[in-house]
DNA sequence: CGGTATCCGGCCAGATACTG
DNA sequence: CAGTATCTGGCCGGATACCG
């Protein structure tokens, strides 16, 4: 697997300001996404399951991006009309095919991490603020 | 290729509120990042042709972007020291990976964003301002 | 050509309180 | 349990002007 200039060559659309592949990269280019697009693939799962697993988000970011992504057509909401309330999110068809295209990037993340962690360390070290002179 | 329930099994690390992952993960979740990582996957660009081919882009936000990737190791800064100047940048191998796993999220974008925007019509129309009242 | 420096409005997102 | 509503500080990013 490389990547070939005929492959990015493909992709002219995104590159346009104005096309709406564009918006939907930008859709796509958020944390919480790159998280919970990928989570619910394993399986449907209710709204206080994503609070615990998917550590740091508040409750209003994930209501705000379930339902975008809801919106959006990339993620089911059932609500089972309980009491208590019982919801639960399941991915789309759609958004099974991008659960596809995200995962590779979360494992990217996890196995590259320490990488540029160095990397910044090494950086910053060279680029240290030189005012303070040594 | 389908994702399984042990692949997201597999991932962990991003899910940390405090694991080094997660601030991986926050590098790559930017619009800019997804869209110039590929794009410098075909051959090395200079700073001028890239604000002309990611349409949209400021020099603020190029530099920005640039100067983060080359922080972490995931792009070269090729200063030619000519006059005029000529500076290149590249991708490192580290950042080749990592365009590997860009790549298949930006022909997702080209590829859906009609269904998405067709998604959005319909649930906007449904979900239309009630208080309106017709 | 390839950047910096500075200003500043707008929206993002956390905190907090409340609801069916 | 699964949300909504409201307030607010911070920073993101566009615009503009300047520099080697």
């Amino acid at each position: 697997m490389k990547t070939t200039i005929a492959q990015v060559a493909s992709l002219a659309d995104v590159y346009s300001k104005d096309c709406p592949s564009r918006a939907a990269l930008e859709l796509v280019a958020s944390k919480w996404v790159l998280l919970i697009i990928p989570f619910l693939a394993a399986k449907p799962v209710r709204n206080n399951e994503l609070m615990r697993r998917v550590q740091g988000i508040s409750q209003k970011m994930l209501t705000q991006t379930l339902r975008e992504l809801e919106r959006n057509g990339l993620v089911a909401r059932i609500d089972y009309q309980s009491v208590p309330p019982r919801v639960e999110y399941q991915l789309t068809e759609m958004g099974r095919s991008l659960s596809h295209a995200l995962l590779p990037v979360d494992q990217w993340a996890e196995k590259h991490h320490a990488r540029l962690t160095a990397a910044r360390q090494a950086f910053d070290e060279v680029n240290a603020d030189p005012s303070r002179g040594n």
